[in-house]
RNA sequence: GGGCGCUUAGCUCAGCGGUAGAGCGGCCGCCUUACAAGCGGUAGGUCGGCGGUUCGAUCCCGUCAGCGCCCA
């Protein structure tokens, strides 16, 4: 064995502290990262790879939520750029129009005050103050987390050049006839005074009423309709019935006066009345239910309106008496009247289907309304086939199935929105009530700043596009679309991946992917990898309602960003909904603190010249052909999105390999000041902090810099398995023999209750003899046991493994019953594995049918416990 | 009404065609000079029920049950 001192002198190790203070060491690296922020250059030749993050609403803190999404981004972006690529981790902030205006009315609120007082321009300097507070805090808690965005790219949705892009999309949409206004059915939400998009409103059953009325008939009698709406029967129309429903065949033609009123309405058909439900005949309200306007578009019925945006009765057709009267107060207030006036036949209970808003979860009221929609049913059909081409691919597979049945069925969609908050809609009306959009070759231009209407009055239409519609552009207006001046686009777009929770897979994923095919006629990313929901602990949805978040800065400052890292990854599986669990926040702190200890270790150990030379003893020889193994597994499950499997394999080897049995096996030839070893211990723990960093950046870019890196671990190459000698099945194999020879020593010593510290002698028989006998040294460090030279006279303990047998000779200080009792339960078990295995070998079928190395297997097993067997029996006859 | 996911050790979860794994918790020993946030040993599971495919099923298929989610 070498010990030429061929290496250099490792480079002056710092000293650590006996136990790992994480806040100390991030409270550092945060600071670093802040003042030299990870940037990316399109000019530097390596190949991108980009990342843009679901932009955080200004509204608030981070959660739980945006923690993980977060982790998971920046484990692959550190990964990715450790192994060379141009990494780019786009961050950003979005307006998030409704919340955000919400939540800064209620702090108005607070001070007395509301935005119609303030005024437009004054409410949105509060929001924008607003956003400048709570913006910073996310960007703050971002870093506090570790995330190694560009931040010199950070870029917000109201940003000058995102709006820019948002001005373009619709206007170069218009001028395509895609996006139109028009007068629909939509749903209004009355506490927050906007409209909103279907996907904005949740759907929900209530119990409620249904009512069975009679109107009646010009020609005498009546005719009875089902409703669950009666407040709304002032704005009806007409009584519809299917065209194919005999019982009211006899109607068509005739009126029928709504009750209460003296208005007279006629009976018609139509296909999409069901005749199953309730009477078969119903009242047609067009300006207050979306079946409704579609029968009356149908058949050119006016659509009178009676409930207004404070969802009150209102409008010329409602009586006196009901005018002004809460929705839900006027339905039983006219239901009495009904009653009282003989035209309330029945009323029963019923399940009724309401949506609710998603924001203010107040019921929405469909309202008829002058609005501005977006037609993506063509583009929709282009995402399908991109997708059909294989241009994006989901992980888990199983949602890009939801991707497309979303698209195959997709309506237009509303995108304007009666906030203040947001990007204006870039259209004018004049005094005729014509709409004015800036021309497509010059969409940036105000309408009211072309020549051609010098002197015209010019009014700014007052909404403002829903906040999806300026987040769908995301991918690319964050890299400068549509200007062509920023070197991002071309370089860092398409993006690489998109990592975010499934549940805004429509919302946002699907928006990206129609506007990236339409803008640029290309996919925004190639891969989407969806994840799971952060429950808490009892499987609930975290809520600021419920009270039941966790806040990640919290756990933060308990166990460290490492530790909470350590768990998001560690729980990341298959998109699955991951279910709060601290404990998994105590493996990452342990797991922590462990590293630090075994690099404290190695330090106290790396006191000397280091030689390089290919390793000779076993234990070498085995940590490096089994950090080749870990290596190769950990890159393949990031590979694949596993991050959850990486980190298992990581922890695995770091935590059961290298501390569990190579430090421990290392130690007499780091005593002995082998240098060999010296190098394999430091290039060992060099790989693993390499390794370990996307998944632990903070810890191992402290113990990197311990180590007297000047360049910190985050720019080090990734490690890679590929080279020679990194296989070594033979070294695998022996080690394997010396664990299970540690392992039977170690029994036999806790079955003896032997203290720790006393050497007990063992003999070792067996074909691996020679092999254990060279790796005494090792075996007396893990075991505390000293190899005897001769079997041991009269009655000792032994323990047959299957190509060693251990002999300890330890009369009278064991309790030689228990460890009969022991014995003989082994052989029991051992009795099942043989009685199966020759049941399976006696099977012609499974002899013929199964691969060669499984038949192979089960005979090698079989041979095994037969063995294993004659050997026990003969230590329990040899007891005594 | 349609679709999807989950059901594995006391708890939280991996695994997903060839004799069941982790962390925590339990039990028995240890402050063995890297680590008590730790070390060694050990117990604990008919992998929700029932059928089927297969030489072989926790894993594939069908069905039922419970829990949860999405869409209409």
């Amino acid at each position: 064995m070498s010990d030429a001192p061929t290496g250099q002198e490792a480079a002056p190790l710092r000293e650590l502290a006996k136990s790992y203070d994480p806040l100390q060491a991030e409270t550092k690296w945060v600071e670093r990262w802040a003042n030299e922020p990870f940037r990316a250059d399109p000019a530097s030749g390596k190949p991108p790879y980009t990342i843009v993050i679901p932009p955080p609403n200004v509204t608030g803190n981070l959660h739980l939520g945006h923690a993980f999404d977060n982790t998971l981004i920046d484990t692959l972006i550190r990964w990715r750029r450790m192994q060379g690529y141009e990494a780019l981790f786009q961050p950003g902030m979005d307006h998030a129009g409704i919340s955000t205006q919400v939540v800064v009315e209620k702090q108005l609120a607070e001070e007395g005050l509301n935005r119609v007082d303030l005024g437009r321009e004054a409410f949105l300097e509060r929001v924008w103050a607003w956003k400048e507070r709570y913006g910073g805090m996310i960007e703050g808690q971002l870093k506090r987390l570790g995330v190694s965005a560009d931040w010199s790219r950070s870029r917000f949705t109201m940003d000058e050049g995102l709006s820019r892009a948002v001005r373009k999309q619709f206007v170069d949409l218009y001028h395509q006839g895609l996006i139109y206004r028009g007068e629909r059915i939509v749903n209004w939400d009355p506490e927050s005074q906007t409209t909103l998009s279907d996907l904005e409103v949740d759907r929900e059953d209530r119990p409620g009423e249904l009512y069975t009325l009679a109107y009646e008939l010009e020609g005498g009698g009546d005719v009875r309709i089902a409703t669950v709406r009666p407040e709304t029967i002032f704005a009806d129309q007409a009584i519809a019935v299917h065209p194919s429903d005999e019982r009211y065949a006899h109607l068509l033609g005739e009126k029928a006066r709504i009750p209460l009123t003296d208005t007279w309405i006629p009976i018609i058909t139509d296909e999409a009345v069901e005749p199953d439900f309730g009477t078969g005949a119903l009242k047609i309200t067009p300006a207050h239910d979306p079946t409704d306007f579609e029968i009356g578009e149908r058949h050119g019925l006016a659509r009178p309106s009676v409930i207004g945006l404070d969802a009150c009765l209102t409008g010329e057709l409602v009586p006196a008496e009901f005018q002004g009267l809460e929705r839900f107060e006027a339905r039983s207030v006219v239901a009495k009247a009904l009653e009282a006036a003989g035209a309330l036949v029945e009323s029963r209970e019923y399940t009724v289907p309401i949506g609710l808003s998603q924001r203010t979860k107040v019921p929405v009221e469909p309202i008829l309304s002058l609005q501005w929609f977006y037609d993506v049913r063509a583009i929709a059909e282009r995402v399908l086939d991109g997708l059909d081409a294989g241009d994006i691919h989901i992980v888990p597979e199983r949602y890009e199935k939801v991707n497309r049945d979303w698209l195959a069925s997709i309506r237009p969609w509303n995108i304007s929105r009666q906030l203040w908050w947001g990007h204006r809609v870039p259209a004018w009306y004049d005094d005729d009530g014509n709409v004015h959009v800036p021309p497509a070759d010059d969409p940036f231009t105000d309408v009211p700043d072309l020549p051609e209407h010098a002197g015209k009055t010019l009014t700014q239409d007052p909404d403002v596009f829903d906040t999806w519609f300026s987040s769908n552009l995301w991918p690319f207006s964050t890299m400068g679309w549509p200007d062509a001046t920023d070197p991002f686009y071309e370089h860092f777009y398409p993006t690489d991946v998109l990592v975010t929770g499934y549940d805004i897979l429509f919302f946002w994923v699907a928006r990206m992917q129609m506007a990236a095919y339409q803008f640029t006629d290309q996919a925004p990313f190639k891969h989407v990898m969806l994840h799971g929901l952060v429950l808490d602990e009892h499987g609930q949805k975290m809520s600021k309602s419920k009270g039941n978040g966790v806040d990640p800065l919290d756990v933060i400052a308990e166990s460290g960003a490492d530790a909470l890292r350590f768990a998001m990854t560690y729980a990341s599986t298959g998109g699955q909904d991951i279910r709060w669990d601290a404990r998994r926040v105590d493996m990452g702190r342990n797991f922590t603190n462990k590293l630090w200890n075994a690099t404290r270790f190695a330090f106290m150990n790396l006191n000397g010249p280091e030689d390089a030379g290919p390793p000779e003893r076993l234990a070498d020889r085995w940590i490096l052909a089994r950090l080749a193994r870990a290596t190769d597994l950990v890159t393949e499950r990031l590979e694949a999105f596993d991050l959850g499997g990486a980190n298992r394999a990581a922890y695995d080897f770091v935590w059961s390999e290298f501390c569990d049995w190579y430090l421990e096996a290392a130690k007499p030839a780091l005593h002995a000041g082998d240098a060999r070893t010296r190098y394999v211990l430091r290039t060992t723990l060099e790989a693993i902090l390499r390794l370990l960093h996307p998944l632990l950046p903070f810890v191992t870019s402290e113990l990197w810099e311990a180590m007297g890196h000047e360049e910190q671990v985050a720019l080090a190459a990734w490690p890679t398995a590929t080279g020679d000698g990194r296989t070594d099945a033979e070294a695998e194999e022996t080690f394997a023999t010396l664990q299970a020879a540690v392992g039977a020593v170690r029994a036999l010593r806790a079955e003896a209750d032997l203290p720790p510290s006393q050497v007990i002698p063992v003999h070792v028989s067996g074909d691996a003899r020679e092999a254990l006998e060279r790796q005494a040294d090792v075996i007396a460090a893990l075991a505390r046991a000293e190899l005897m030279d001769d079997a041991p006279e009269g009655a000792s303990l032994r323990q047959v493994l299957s190509n060693v047998e251990l002999r300890l000779p330890l009369e009278g200080l064991v309790d030689v019953g228990a460890w009969r009792a022991r014995q003989e339960k082994r052989l029991a078990d051992l009795q099942t594995d043989v009685t199966k295995s020759e049941k399976k070998l006696g099977n012609e079928k499974f002899v013929a049918n199964a691969p060669e190395e499984v038949v192979a297997e089960e005979r090698r097993r079989l041979e095994e416990a037969k063995r294993l067997i004659e050997g026990i029996q003969a230590s329990l006859a040899n007891l005594g």
